[in-house]
DNA sequence: CGCAGAATTGATACATCTCAAGCTGGGTGG
DNA sequence: CCACCCAGCTTGAGATGTATCAATTCTGCG
C-alpha cells in the first residue's frame, strides 16, 4: 500500500480536460478566472473515502480524472450504489450541510473543489453556472430513473449487460451508428462493486459474467479487460428497447 | 366511465394551494403576474394519461391537486414507476422535446401548465424560477437515490413499510417528534400501482399487506384507508436507520 | 341481482441468495 | 527462486424469497 497519492499539475481552467462538460462548461473567460481563484485540487488514492454519509461537507467539486461512487449502506451492511461519478460529474449540493451518501474513489481520483460558500455566492452572480448545474442535475435525475427500472425489473443477466453497455459506451465510445462493432474496454469495478451497483450479490455477478462469456456475448482478457465482439448483441441482452430509446 | 373532468376554478396565483412550494415559490408579485399570463390549467380524470414516453411534450407543469405517476415500460410489459408526483411537484424539462417517461393521473388531477418556450424565456430572465427549479430537482434526485436503495436491497416487507411511511408522513403529516402516534391516511394507489412502484408483483404486495395487518403493524378500513396504530413501529419495519436519517 | 375490477389466498416454480470450498495471479519475504 | 499469502474471483449445493399461475372472495355500482 504505497503512499502514492495521485497528483495533478494544477492546470489553468483553459486546458482542463473537462472544460466543456463540467459545471463550468458555459462560463466565459471572465467567469473562469473567478472560478480559478476559488478552486483547488484534491487527489485520492483508489479505495479512499471522499466523504461519509452524514459528515459535514464544506465543498462541492467536479471529478477531473478517475471514478468515484456514491453509495448508501443500511445498518446491517446491505449496500447500494446510487451513482457512478465519471470525469466532469459534479459532487455535492449547494445549500446543504451534510453529505447524503458515501463518496468513494474507486480508481485514483482528482477532483476540482470549491469551498461551498464562495461557490454559492458565485452561483448567485453567475447564471451560467446555475444553468449548467440545473442541466446536469436533470440529466442525472433521468439517469437515476433509468437505473430504477434496472433495479426494480431487470433480471441479473439484463442488469450485467446494461452495466457493460453503459461503461462500454462511455469508455470505448463506439459511434452511435456503428452497429455490430467490436468494442474493448476496461472494467473499473470489482465484482463486489458491480454487485452493489446492480442490487445483486457478487456471486450472482460472477455467474452471469461467466454465462455471458459462455454464450459468446463477451470475452475476458484477465479479469478486467472486456472484449465485446458484437456490441449490438450485448445491447440486445439489456432488455431495453432495441431502437435505443429516443431522448430529445 | 362518466365524462366527468375535474375542474379547477382558475384561481389567481395569489391564493393557489401550492403557492409557496411549487416552482414559483420564490417569485415576487411582479414575477407572479408574468407567470399568470402564460399559465393555463389542465384537468385529467383518474386513470388518464398525461403523456406517453417519447411523445412530444410542449409544456411543463406543476401538479396543483391530485396525484400523478412517472413510469417506464419495457417491451414485454414489465413496468416500473420512477416517480410519484404530488401537489407542487414539477413535470417536464426545459430544453427537452420529448417526454422521457409515461405520465399518468392516478387520481383526478389538476396541473398548472406553461408552454415550454415562454417558460424557458422566463427562466432566463427570472433567476428565482431557475433557482427554485434547481432546488426541487436536487431534492428529487436525492429521493430517486433513496428509492434505488429500496429497489435494490430491501425485502418486500421493508418496501411496503417504506412506501406506507412516505405516504403517511406526507399525507397525515405527523409532527417530526411525534413518536408512537396513531396515524390514519388513504392509500392513493391500487395494489398493482404499489407493485409497480416497489418492483414487486401485486400478489406479493397483497401478501405483505396481509402480513403487516396480521402482525398488528397496520389496520385496514376498507381496502384503501390505512390506520397505523404506532407509526414508529412501522418505521422500524422499513429497514432504515432508526434515527431517521439526518438531512441538512 | 349480478357483474367487473380489485384484492386475497393457495400451490408450485424458479431466480437469486447464502454458505462453503477452491481457484488464480501478483506481490512479499525467506 | 520458490513458498506463501491474500484479495479477487469462480463454482457448487442447497435454502429461500418472490414470481407465476390459478382459484376464490370482496366491493362498489349499474
Amino acid at each position: 500500500m504505497g503512499q502514492h497519492i495521485p497528483r495533478f499539475n494544477g492546470a489553468s481552467c483553459g486546458d482542463c480536460p473537462i472544460r466543456y462538460r463540467a459545471v463550468c462548461a458555459r462560463c466565459d473567460e471572465d467567469e473562469l478566472k473567478q472560478l480559478d481563484e476559488i478552486k483547488y485540487y484534491r487527489s485520492f488514492e483508489a479505495g479512499q473515502t471522499v466523504t461519509w454519509s452524514g459528515d459535514k461537507m464544506d465543498f462541492v467539486a467536479s471529478v477531473v480524472t478517475g471514478i468515484a461512487t456514491l453509495s448508501q449502506t443500511m445498518e446491517d451492511g446491505r449496500r447500494q450504489m446510487v451513482g457512478l461519478l465519471l470525469p466532469s460529474d459534479f459532487v455535492g449540493r449547494p445549500g446543504r450541510l451534510t453529505a447524503p451518501f458515501d463518496v468513494t474513489a474507486t480508481t485514483d481520483l482528482v477532483m476540482c473543489c470549491f469551498r461551498k460558500k464562495p461557490f454559492e455566492d458565485m452561483m448567485q452572480s453567475t447564471p451560467h453556472i446555475a444553468q449548467r448545474l440545473l442541466e446536469m442535475t436533470l440529466d442525472e435525475l433521468d439517469a437515476a430513473r433509468e437505473w430504477m427500472l434496472l433495479l426494480g425489473r431487470k433480471t441479473a443477466r439484463e442488469k450485467i449487460a446494461s452495466l457493460l453497455v453503459i461503461i462500454g459506451r462511455r469508455d470505448a465510445n463506439p459511434k452511435p451508428g456503428n452497429h455490430g462493432a467490436t468494442v474493448r474496454f476496461e472494467l473499473p469495478l470489482t465484482r463486489e462493486q458491480m454487485a452493489d451497483y446492480l442490487g445483486l450479490t457478487l456471486e450472482t455477478v460472477s455467474r452471469q459474467m461467466s454465462a455471458l462469456k459462455r454464450d459468446g456475448v463477451i470475452e475476458l482478457e484477465g479479469k478486467r479487460q472486456i472484449v465485446v465482439p458484437n456490441f449490438d448483441r450485448l445491447r440486445g441482452e439489456t432488455g431495453d428497447d432495441s431502437d435505443g430509446g429516443l431522448r430529445g
